[in-house]
DNA sequence: CTTGCTGCAAAAGTTTTGCACACGT
DNA sequence: ACGTGTGCAAAACTTTTGCAGCAAG
């Protein structure tokens, strides 16, 4: 089997995609949202705005978390990274773009995240939008539960 | 059929499993804190810290920004309510205790939350978890869509 | 009485914004 | 050149916390 196609195949289009999408706006392909857009598109992951801003400073693209807050919101307009909503602390972003959606297990013990796929859920949830009249637009299933790791090293912390 | 059952009924109960819970804690039953589980029993839907604290304040019961968040999370580890992640402005919550599980849809036009049953996707959450060795917890289903009323009403306001 | 609780205001945390200068088109 | 973007620092916003007086058990 030929495998070829990589993870940095996926740059090129993207940000091919990003900069139409800017274009259309009257935006423009900056330094900074290009740096940004790579940063994001290396994680596998959800990622929040505060790790972007240090994983970028350790590699020495010095991006403003001002300007880190805005390309999300353009990346988030573009439908190429969407919101996770894990908690209510702080916003958990995860690229969409050419990735399939993901519902997350979330350990209530230590926090790990792991991401399961929506197929069947998908087709549920937007029968249940349609069922109320809804046009679907998008879902978020958010399982939370103890992980093996934490069910094994049990913590014994309750108060 | 006789319909003596109303949500007044559902008061008296819920104030003494968390009054019992609170002595379990070695915590105190006051004013305030009857007086927040009060205004959270009358509410029907999801709501916020700050709404409570508007309708507290209305309602001449002053109660301070800081009890009730600090309730609020009584109440949760009393599992009376539940945090509903909506948006990550702003923490959702919901009453649970006496109440079936929902998930909710949200119209991203008006922002109007109705509730819909999980009866199946509950029992799927829990094969999810369980096929990844989590042990379930809980779960929160969100579908994003235009409401009825949106679509009828288009605002026509994008950029 | 002892211990925890309240309100206030300040602190802490994330996200947004105003402004002067710099860059992409 | 024009108009938009950037960085900075301050603002805005929700949520948390320290403290002195107060109330529940």
């Amino acid at each position: 089997m030929k495998a070829l196609a990589n993870d940095k195949d996926m740059i090129l289009p993207v940000c091919a995609i990003f900069r139409r999408f800017l274009k259309t706006q009257g935006l423009k392909f900056t330094t900074e949202r290009a740096l940004i857009l790579d940063a994001i598109l290396a994680k596998e992951e959800v990622f929040e705005a505060d790790e972007l801003l240090n994983e970028m400073r350790a590699a020495e693209h010095r991006v403003s978390k001002a300007t880190i807050y805005r390309t999300l919101k353009h990346l988030m307009e573009a439908n190429i990274i969407t919101e996770v909503l894990i908690d209510s602390k702080q916003a958990h972003y995860r690229t969409i773009f050419g990735r399939e959606p993901k519902g997350h297990l979330v350990c209530v013990e230590t926090g790990k995240i792991v991401e399961f796929p929506v197929t069947e859920l998908s087709a549920v949830a937007d029968k249940i939008a349609k069922e109320h009249g809804f046009e679907p637009v998008s879902h978020r299933f958010v399982i939370y539960g103890v992980s093996p790791e934490a069910q094994k090293h049990p913590q014994a912390d309750r108060g």
